[in-house]
DNA sequence: TTCTGTGCAAATCTTTTGCATGGCA
DNA sequence: TGCCATGCAAAAGATTTGCACAGAA
């Protein structure tokens, strides 16, 4: 696996503290909104603003380096990994990676071939239950 | 098929023109954003408000008349129907029904009984091809 | 007549932008 | 050093709210 330095060189992004620090907050959340991203690096990061992480997030999801998964009433924002559907809780918002089974997959990918697909299951989690 | 003005009474919510006109315009065009919606009706009804169509999309929806589809860059809305899955071009933005097969929803369901489902594909439709 | 819904304007949030300065390569 | 990125503050956009009045039942 390659490091977040790496995968920004690649990208032709400079690897600064800031990026850095919103694909590690990324990397341990799972998946954050802008806000929940920005409160959270704030804590260590005094100096963060809002407005380089909104604008740090568009490069990124340009870059394919981050993905968005849009929620209610916020989108969330995840590091880019295998395509995956999402389980999302209705009471607390929690965002859980699920597999799309193959079968559906390849019954998709037949007859909308190439496109990106989502799938997400509106549902309670075990913890809310 | 009911009429809007018997499905408003068994919500409970007063058969406004107001209300009247956004059934209509989702009815007509399929899926519409707020400020498209806005656009539209006030072109007969000069004093429509934004304001109510927000409060009147938030009330539709919470009585399930009308659902949210969650795109980009806006959300739209829909008279809701069946589930179904949306095909979103990512040329010009429309939103196409399009069927969930039996076999994805037996699979789904059998895995995520009663949750709520939504699958996006974005890819290009046929007129920006 | 009653009470919900509407329209307006203001308030509040969210997101974007411009620009001087900082810092990675 | 050269540029891209950052931080700030202002601007722009989107959504919500409060309140007096209108209109559906």
């Amino acid at each position: 696996m390659q490091t977040f330095k790496e995968l920004l060189d690649s990208s032709a992004l400079k690897a600064t503290h800031q990026r850095l620090a919103i694909l590690n907050e990324l990397d341990k959340k799972g998946h954050a909104s802008i806000e929940e991203i920005y409160e959270s690096i704030k804590q260590n990061f005094p100096s963060m603003s809002l407005a380089t992480i909104y604008k740090n997030i568009s490069s990124l999801k340009d870059k394919q380096i981050v993905s968005e998964v849009c929620t209610h009433p916020k989108s969330k924002f995840e590091i880019t990994k295998e395509p995956h559907a999402h389980f999302i809780c209705k009471i607390c918002g929690e965002i859980e990676d699920i597999e799309f089974s193959d079968a559906i997959i390849d019954e998709l990918e037949k007859k909308y071939p190439k496109s990106k697909k989502e799938l997400y299951i509106y549902s309670i989690c075990d913890k809310c239950k």
